[in-house]
RNA sequence: GGCCCCAUCGUCUAGCGGUCCAGGACGUCGCCCUUUCACGGCGAAAACACGGGUUCGAGUCCCGUUGGGGUCACCA
């Protein structure tokens, strides 16, 4: 059975936008796949037709192309399948693997209470399980007629082998009484169907995968290697929920600012890891996932390790892609973009966002008046606009406004005016900018230009000058 | 509560019986670079949950305790 070819798929149910647990379940699936050169595919699954919305399912394809997660040949769509669901249930039935139940929903909450009140473990126990014959009209339910001695072993590729005793696993329902089938046949057809070898998912299904085996069991068909991966804690340890600002991957990138391979390459390393590399290419991850190496431990989501890594991926990036990013953020017209693009490499390394980027960035399109942030403002006495004022006289004389100029010219004059660089510096960078924190005054006021530089900074001139 | 799973620095992790007085990364704190803020460089503090075994030898194997998580629907 390991010599099928390896067949992966990634099964989300379209009720909410893509999580990040649900974006790191189909990372771990598409390059288990990509690296033994299998398929990926991707079921959608909408038999939940009060909560399912195409909204979701766009949101949730969307994610997955912007996180680079392509799946082979088209989605499937679990709710098309309803027909082949059904028969095989049936098909349960006519082998005496499943059973018709008709108790009543009542019935079953008075057991359950019942139970409860006990303090004894619940398992139904129908009185419908051993007979046959219809009653005629009545509503009904089909359950399997699960196994109720020995027990069941998985040999799970990231938990290991772990036992549940048959008794433990209940007559679970296969076909509601309104014909539906329920998730649990659903499932285990439709892998079965589009041949599935590998069932990678969140550890949150490792008690159905005993209920899906008795199915698979029933019918005869292969049994699938099963490899469930611990999910991803809160801060505070408990499973990841929009309490912690679980967000759609389409948050990390629009919210956030993040990058699409910063965010793969934390989700990667988050519960796996390869000795001790941290930052992996998409070439590399695909070249070294296993799942040998995937942790059996929950862990927590850290934003500021993802935001560090963030960070590294801009300052890797191309300067036009990150202009075009920054741009966009910003409402930028495209005779704006060569201006970004030209400070990119001064701005990159100052912001592990592009929320951050952006913002580094809006000195060079604002106009006149700026607007000046506290700290600046407090920058800007009256002895430093005094400076401004000698070192505007300076700048406006200069022939070339390039670098080595502006930084000699800016150096004279400090000098001139009897104090260090920086004490010229930071007013400057405050006219220029409104804020204390830019990059580099020389390449701000090159970036900026003779006109507007100067402009800048007569507007926060000593108003006598 | 029943069942299942887990347990190395604050966090993500390396470690697959000796080479570990436990390594890397993020974060934190110093120092250097420097006109600011970053980037970069150097350095520091910081962990094998606890208790029993097994073994010449245990972070690594076994058992228990404690702690944490998951799951117990005519949801998926």
């Amino acid at each position: 059975m390991s010599s099928r070819p390896v067949v992966t798929r990634f099964a989300p149910s379209p009720t909410g936008f893509l999580h990040i647990g649900g974006a790191r379940t189909a990372l771990f699936n598409w390059l288990f796949a990509r690296h033994h050169g299998g398929k990926f595919l991707l079921r959608i699954e909408d038999t939940d037709k009060a909560r399912s919305t195409g909204e979701a399912i766009d949101a949730i394809l969307d994610g997955m192309r912007w996180l680079g997660l392509d799946w082979d040949g088209h989605e499937y769509y679990q709710s098309q399948f309803w027909a082949r669901h059904a028969d095989i249930a049936h098909r349960m039935l006519e082998s005496g693997a499943a059973y018709r139940c008709y108790m009543t929903p009542e019935e079953l909450t008075g057991q359950r209470e019942a139970a409860q009140r006990e303090r004894r473990p619940f398992r139904i126990d129908s009185p419908w399980r051993d007979i046959a014959e219809e009653q005629a009209g009545k509503p009904f339910v089909i359950r399997i007629k699960a196994p109720r001695e020995g027990e069941t072993v998985i040999d799970d590729r990231v938990q290991g082998r772990v036992t549940v005793q048959n008794a433990e696993i209940d007559d679970f329902i296969l076909l509601r009484s309104d014909g539906s089938p329920t998730y649990m046949l659903a499932v285990v057809v439709d892998d079965h169907d589009m041949g599935v070898t590998h069932v990678i998912r969140g550890d949150d299904h490792l008690n159905n995968a005993f209920r899906q085996l008795a199915i698979i069991r029933a019918m005869g068909w292969p049994e699938p290697v099963y490899a469930h991966v611990p999910l991803i804690h809160g801060p505070d340890g408990a499973k990841l929920s929009k309490r912690h600002g679980a967000l759609g991957v389409d948050s990390y990138r629009d919210e956030l600012g993040l990058l699409p391979e910063a965010v793969g390459n934390y989700l990667l390393r988050l519960g796996w890891g390869h000795g001790d590399d941290e930052i992996i290419s998409r070439e590399q991850a695909v070249q070294w996932f296993d799942l040998d190496h995937v942790g059996k431990s929950p862990s927590r989501f850290d934003f500021k390790k993802l935001e560090n890594l963030n960070g590294h991926y801009i300052r890797e990036a191309d300067d036009g892609r990150l202009a075009d990013l920054v741009a966009t953020r910003l409402g930028l017209t495209d005779d704006q973009k060569p201006l970004l693009v030209e400070a990119m490499p001064e701005l990159k390394p100052r912001a592990n966002t592009l929320v951050q980027l952006a913002d580094g960035a809006v000195f060079l399109f604002t106009t006149r008046p700026l607007d000046v942030d506290e700290g600046a403002a407090s920058l800007l006495t009256t002895d430093s606009r005094a400076l401004l004022a000698a070192a505007h006289g300076k700048l406006a004389t200069l022939a070339e406004w390039d670098a080595a100029s502006l930084e000699a010219a800016v150096r004279e004059v400090a000098e001139a005016g009897g104090v260090k660089l920086g004490k010229l510096a930071q007013p400057l960078r405050a006219a220029l900018t409104g804020r204390t924190t830019s990059p580099g005054i020389f390449d701000v006021l090159a970036l900026l230009g003779r006109e507007e530089s100067l402009a800048r900074i007569a507007d926060q001139m000593e108003p006598n000058e």
